[in-house]
RNA sequence: GGGGUCGUAGCUCAAUUGGUUAGAGCACCGGACUGUCGAUCCGGAGGUUGCGGGUUCGAGCCCCGUCGACCUCGCCA
């Protein structure tokens, strides 16, 4: 027999009753008769219920023994009575009657229960992460995980892409995010940094002639953390491919994300390929968002020129100052309290904004501050645009395009939540596309990058030499599921002489872009093919496929919002030796700068 | 760095809005019980109400400060 198990404890069928049997594992439960004992021992794979009689040897041990304590269990398969059998549990026909019992390693008073599902604080949990593995869902969580990886990278693979490993140890690199810096020993001063995304090295494999690139690769970032951004590191579906236009990557990718959705979606519709292509311009107008989420039925219109030089004073004046009106119609809302806009109202407020102005319609006839001074004739107007029912409500937000579209993507969020509107049980895809290429820094007074400095111009040198920097678009797209930005990916610029010309434009002379992106650059001058790529979140197309809105659960052991890892007790200090190798100082400044 | 929510037993929560000795469930310890599957029943232990100060006859509750957690803005090409 084997020295701990014979089956694991999802295993015993009633096939299996009579046999003498040994299992290992965790106790999960335990249920004292006093007389009878039963035990509920659980492992990877299940549960499997251990009946321990008083007359068993097994007996005086298993009374005393903590939950959460591993056992090893000798006995024998036993078919449960017709009204014993527990039809929630896969093993529920059989029971296993102990003969004898060793106590392997016992279990000290626990931090965090594990059977049940109640929520337990992040610290406690983080602290403790082995035990909060072990929990049901955290545990089938981190599975899923495991095996859409797996079939992402069949599915790459059946594409035609070959995977390879690209350095962790890089060089710093300029723009984007902030680098984690790690210190040389060999070379005091200098550092290398811990790729961002492996961006410069996928396209060098694509100069270097391997057509089809992809990689499970980590990330990493040092920027503050959100719900749906690990601090620190998280993992992209990395990909690359050359001689490829746009629509060759949407082609390339779209049936792997829809298939891997297909395969866990766990009875989600999903989109069917093609995926819907909305422009970003058509997308900050009609959803506010560069990432909208098309499960909510609400779209934004732009009504400036309804109420351009009409009787509402405020909006008339601003719209002659550069604002614009958009208009976020609540269906069916009309007939709420007028609590429901006022609040609306307020919430906009609370956020920052001026504020939100709004008619209710009651049976065609428009009501509130905005409709009365604004008069029949314009409201028709409006109605007639937007196509309003006779009970619906409407929103305003007036202010300058940018802020006006992110107050009205905000707004049409929260109205579809309020109003109970965002379909469920989907999974909506689209690609954002037509991105600019530059944009304006308010702060800085400067043209920058809007997204990625790598992304090839529409036009390509014509466009940079002729046309307003901030008019050019790239050909650079974004994916998007349920609201949520699953990866940025772009054409590539694998042409020098243009990547000079639009880091000229971004401020940066050509010497500055031969230092900073050296390897790169390089590479290019020696026969670059055309290329592009895309790099899904594979954190976040766990978290859709697992419903969790946070992205921690997903991860097998994450960091707190602070970067810290509080089990293993990281980020700390190391021993002077170890700075003094490395010629780095510490100044005593124990605070970050910001 | 700014804003929000929260902080009471090992864990999840309560405490009639400022009033007697801060309660309950789970977990833990002891006892009863031979068919449970969130076992049940009886009993026990467990608390500087995050920390510091203030107001008050009296503070878990009000005020000020501070620490921590999460969410969010900034940030994330």
């Amino acid at each position: 027999m084997h020295k701990y198990r014979t089956h694991n404890c999802n295993q015993l069928r009633l096939s299996d009753v009579g046999h003498a049997v040994r299992l290992s594992g965790w106790v999960f439960r335990v249920r004292d008769h006093g007389n009878l004992l039963f035990v509920d021992l659980r492992d990877h794979y299940g549960l499997t219920q251990v009946v321990i009689d008083k007359d068993s040897s097994a007996f005086a041990l298993i009374q005393g023994v903590k939950l959460e304590s591993v056992i090893r269990v000798d006995g024998k398969v036993l078919a449960r009575k017709a009204d014993q059998i527990n039809s929630n549990l896969p093993s529920g026909e059989i029971e296993v009657r102990a003969e004898e019992i060793e106590l392997m390693s016992e279990a000290a008073e626990l931090p965090l229960p594990v059977a049940g599902n109640a929520e337990y604080p992040e610290e406690i949990r983080l602290r403790n992460r082995f035990l909060d593995l072990r929990r049901e869902k955290l545990h089938a969580n981190i599975v899923l995980r495991s095996q859409v990886i797996a079939s992402l990278r069949r599915r790459m693979i059946d594409q035609g892409f070959t995977e390879f490993q690209t350095p962790i140890l890089t060089a710093s690199s300029p723009e984007g995010a902030r680098d984690f810096l790690v210190p040389s020993r060999l070379h005091h001063g200098k550092f290398y940094a811990l790729p961002q995304a492996p961006q410069m090295f996928k396209q060098l494999l694509m100069v270097a002639g391997f057509d089809r690139y992809f990689q499970i690769a980590p990330c990493f970032r040092d920027e503050d953390a959100r719900a749906d951004r690990s601090p620190g590191e998280f993992y992209q579906l990395d990909f690359e491919m050359s001689f490829v236009t746009q629509e060759d990557v949407f082609n390339a990718i779209e049936p792997v994300l829809h298939g891997v959705f297909e395969e866990f979606r766990g009875g989600k519709h999903v989109t069917p390929p093609p995926f819907p292509r909305i422009a970003f311009k058509d997308s900050m107008l009609k959803y506010g968002s560069d990432k909208p989420d098309l499960r909510n039925p609400i779209v934004i219109s732009d009504v400036t020129e309804v109420f351009r030089g009409g009787g509402f004073g405020v909006f008339a004046k601003a719209i002659e100052e550069g604002s614009v009106v958009r208009a976020i119609p609540a269906p069916g809302a009309g007939v709420r309290a007028r609590s429901f806009f006022d609040g609306t109202n307020q919430w906009a407020k609370d956020e920052g904004y001026a504020g939100l102005g709004y008619i209710n319609f009651k049976g065609g006839e428009g009501g509130g501050g905005v409709a009365k001074n604004l008069g029949p004739e314009r409201v028709a107007q409006l109605v007639s645009q937007m196509q309003l029912g006779p009970d619906d409500g409407v929103f305003f937000a007036c202010a300058k395009p940018n802020v006006a579209a992110k107050l009205a993507g905000l707004a049409r969020t929260r109205v579809g939540q309020e109003l109970d509107l965002i379909e469920k049980n989907t999974f909506k895809f689209c690609w954002i596309v037509d991105f600019p290429m530059f944009e304006w820094d308010e702060l800085e007074q400067k043209v920058i990058f809007s997204h990625n400095p790598f992304s090839m111009p529409q036009g390509e040198m014509n466009a940079l030499e002729t046309q307003n920097p901030l008019d050019i678009l790239a050909f650079q797209y974004d994916i998007v599921c349920n609201g949520i930005e699953l990866s940025s990916g772009a054409i590539r610029n694998h042409k020098p002489e243009i990547m000079y010309k639009a880091f000229e434009i971004a401020g940066y002379d050509r010497s500055v872009v031969d230092e900073q992106f050296r390897g790169m650059i390089n590479a290019f001058k020696y026969g670059a093919p055309p290329h592009g790529g895309s790099a899904p979140g594979v954190d976040r197309i766990v978290m859709l496929l697992a419903d969790e809105p946070n992205i921690r659960e997903v991860i097998l052991f994450p960091m707190n919002q602070k970067a810290e890892d509080l089990m293993m007790g990281a980020p700390s200090e190391v021993s002077p030796k170890q700075l003094r190798e490395l010629g780095i100082r510490f100044i005593g400044d124990t605070k970050p700068q910001s």
